[in-house]
DNA sequence: TTCCATAACGGA
DNA sequence: CCGTTATGGAAC
């Protein structure tokens, strides 16, 4: 009996199936083969994650049936890579491997587009071609392009018409009709200017002589902590061009590339000019495009991987750099299941590569700040701007006092912003406004009873937009008609308290009558392409004031912004969460950060009810490392991340006390199996309603767990969810380093 | 997930 | 007594 080989096969769907098969005779099969194989009665898909030659186990078998993929869509250090995230963030290897494949690769039959080509197969002779030219012309005239366009051309490029003499051409045998693959572009149409290597300043020079020097030794990720306008991106640039060059890979992340087209942008002319092709991934692109730029990346047509965070799964060989643009924002956490931190995972992907890795920003994580402390990251310091511009100019805004002066509230301009933007208009530089809340008034509240009205499905107060006169619930889109009387008291004189960007749009225009004014927030961004056009108009200069949300806040370079408006800086503060403070001084200073890039001076405006918090105070002295210092003390102090690791188990359900006491059940299961509090310290909550109680009809209970060690934390929470089955209306989810509390 | 064995139930 | 339905473990 000649020794025959099995292979472990993950069956694709829920659940956790993995089943050994046979590998019939002469067919070769690696680990990342997609594979379809027999269950029972039923014929499957599934990948193979291990190639064993274990023979007391390869009898009673059933072989593999078909091989799905014509090589590994997974290679050797991806399959790792799966595994390590699964144990870590306590996901199904299935969740994983399906969040690294695109879906039109895990289909059966080939998501390649193709065209119809007409091939010449041979010119008939003399003779015979008169004959068709008096007799058919239209095959004569279709004969000739093709020949004469080097024997093939695409179907489509002939015109209408042509089916029946073309039939008739194939059928005597002149030419043949053929499928060809071609690669969908998904920016097609989109002119890039040349972006030109700029000379690096000293500091700059340094950063990337460290970086290059860690391509040859084993180094430490590197925490490349560049105030705003330093031109970390300029670095990364160049890393990357320099190891393009010794033949290697390289990936790099950027938040939500959506986003920031700008970045995308200028690192793909750049790399265009050096021939070194580039592929995007995204969550934009469609299934087909998708598809393509991850088949160009598999087969190593493209060496440069452009993405937000599923692009750390880019499946390039040889990957000689890994570059995390902005590494602090939040968005490279996935909030579904496999909820992985891409930041983080980039960093275990580096180690297995054995590249270097940048992580970049202006206003590191304290998560990566802890990591240069302990010496697991080493830091590389920008502490000026690029061409030596100076910091945009920070003042603060006492609102209390605007407020006490005011007739008319809420306030939303101090005199001194008015001010600021009616002297930018004159002098025609542009103006940014920033606030995080979108629609029009926050809530409807009455003055006498004080309700607020509540979306029926989720424990939050609708926001009323004006476009839509409707009032709008920010969670699962509900939508009612506004009310002419209070719901609860029957008062008629219910009033719209708070503001968000569609009133300040508003409110601007009609303080500013001749100012173009625009906005730009998710509501503007639904249109697809509108994010573009909004972004095209205001660097044209056909915008004077853009107001907008988060996503005018980062990354964005407009040289003539010399204005940037803060109006409500306590949003962000005043939220629940540990977290709130480091929000706050992250987007303030992302958002200053807009201010003065060109050769103007910038300035800033900060308003806030609260002018001595220290995340405003720190944005104000630009002054990071003041600020991570004051605040892992208060972390530390209460055993928060990043000295702990926190995990957050959550369990929702339509029956409340089902949610409830399901939690409480692996609540005192926890307990009991508690590990060694000296060796492995994790510290247990208490069951609890989430901070967002109901949401999509759905009630919601938490319990925190936070660890010193999150593998084991994850291996102990996993263990003891196995045994303990949950019922299924109750939907359980666990997350791993979370960063939303519920 | 789907399949199948077995148990539990209920109508006559 | 037998057919229908619920439950749970196994599938390679």
């Amino acid at each position: 009996m000649p020794p025959s080989e099995t292979a472990k096969v993950l069956i694709d769907g829920v659940g956790e199936l993995i089943f050994d098969y046979l590998i019939p005779q002469g067919v070769t099969v690696e680990a990342g083969y997609r594979v379809k194989v027999p269950i029972q009665h039923r014929r499957v898909l599934g990948t193979v994650i291990r190639i064993s030659t274990d023979e007391s186990s390869s009898h009673n078998l059933k072989p593999i049936l078909e091989i799905i993929s014509d090589e590994p869509l997974l290679t050797e250090k991806l399959l790792q890579l799966a595994e390590w995230l699964s144990a870590y963030y306590c996901a199904p290897l299935e969740h994983v491997i399906r969040t690294m494949l695109p879906a039109s690769l895990r289909k059966e039959r080939s998501f390649d587009k193709s065209q119809k080509v007409v091939e010449l197969i041979k010119l008939p002779d003399e003779e015979e071609l008169l004959k068709l030219e008096k007799r058919a012309r239209r095959q004569h005239e279709l004969l000739m392009t093709v020949s004469n366009s080097g024997g093939a051309v695409a179907q489509r490029l002939l015109g209408t018409g042509v089916s029946s003499p073309l039939k008739a051409l194939v059928d005597k045998g002149y030419v043949r009709v053929a499928d060809e693959v071609v690669k969908r572009d998904p920016d097609a149409g989109d002119s890039f200017l040349p972006s030109q290597a700029l000379t690096l300043n000293e500091e700059q020079e340094v950063a990337l002589k460290r970086i290059l020097e860690a391509a040859q030794e084993q180094a430490k990720p590197f925490l490349l902590a560049g105030v705003t306008g330093s031109g970390k991106t300029e670095v990364y640039l160049q890393a990357a061009d320099a190891v393009l060059r010794t033949g290697k890979t390289v990936i790099i992340l950027v938040p939500e590339i959506a986003l920031t087209p700008q970045t995308v942008r200028r690192f793909k002319s750049r790399f265009d000019q050096y021939n070194h092709p580039v592929a995007v991934l995204h969550s934009d692109l469609s299934a087909g495009e998708r598809h393509d730029e991850w088949k160009r990346l598999r087969a190593g047509d493209a060496v440069v991987a452009i993405g937000a965070r599923s692009a750390v799964f880019a499946p390039l060989e040889n990957v000689g750099l890994i570059v995390v643009d902005e590494e602090h924002e939040t968005s490279y956490k996935q909030e579904s299941s496999p909820r992985y931190q891409a930041r983080d995972l980039a960093v275990v992907r580096a180690h297995m590569e054995g590249c270097p890795i940048v992580l970049g920003s202006a206003t590191p994580s304290l998560e990566s700040w802890h990591n240069v402390q302990r010496g697991k990251y080493e830091l590389i310091k920008i502490d000026k701007r690029a061409d030596d511009q100076s910091m945009p100019r920070i003042r603060i805004i006492d609102m209390r006092t605007e407020a006490r002066k005011a007739e008319v509230k809420p306030v939303i301009f101090s005199e001194k912003l008015r001010e600021a933007i009616r002297m930018r208009l004159e002098i025609k530089e542009q103006t940014i406004l920033f606030l995080n809340r979108r629609g029009f008034s926050r809530s409807a509240l009455c003055p006498s009873c004080g309700h607020a009205v509540q979306c029926p499905h989720c424990s939050l107060s609708l926001t009323y937009h004006r476009k839509d006169d409707r009032m709008v619930c920010h969670l699962c889109q509900y939508m009612s008609i506004p009310p002419k009387k209070c719901p609860e008291c029957h008062d008629p004189s219910i009033l719209f308290a708070g503001y968000g960007t569609e009133k300040v749009q508003e409110i601007t225009q009609k303080l500013f009558p001749k100012a173009k004014v625009a906005r730009l927030d998710a509501d503007i961004t639904r249109r697809k392409g509108a994010l573009k056009e909004a972004l095209e108009d205001f660097r044209k200069h056909k915008t004077d004031i853009l107001i907008g949300t988060q996503m005018i806040a980062k990354g964005l370079h407009f040289p003539t912004v010399t204005l940037v408006g803060v109006l409500n800086a306590d949003l962000s503060l005043h939220t629940p969460d540990f977290r709130a403070s480091e929000r706050t001084f992250q987007l303030l200073t992302q958002v200053a950060g807009r201010s003065g890039r060109g050769p103007l001076e910038g300035e800033v405006i900060i308003q806030t009810f609260t002018p001595h918090a220290p995340s405003i105070q720190y944005a104000r002295h630009h002054d990071y490392y003041g600020f991570a210092e004051q605040e892992m003390e208060f972390r530390k102090g209460f055993s928060y991340p990043p000295s702990y690791h926190m995990i957050v188990l959550l369990a929702a359900s339509k029956n409340e006390k089902l949610a409830q006491l399901t939690l409480e059940t692996i609540h005192t299961r926890l307990k009991e199996k508690l590990p060694d509090r000296e060796r492995f310290p994790i510290i247990l909550g208490e069951v609890l309603p989430a901070p967002l109680e109901k949401s999509h009809d759905e009630f919601r209970y938490q319990l925190l767990l936070r660890g010193a060690n999150p593998r084991v934390t994850s291996q102990f929470i996993k263990s003891v969810l196995d045994r303990n089955p949950i019922p299924p209306e109750v939907r359980l989810t666990c997350d791993v380093d979370a960063y939303d509390m519920g």
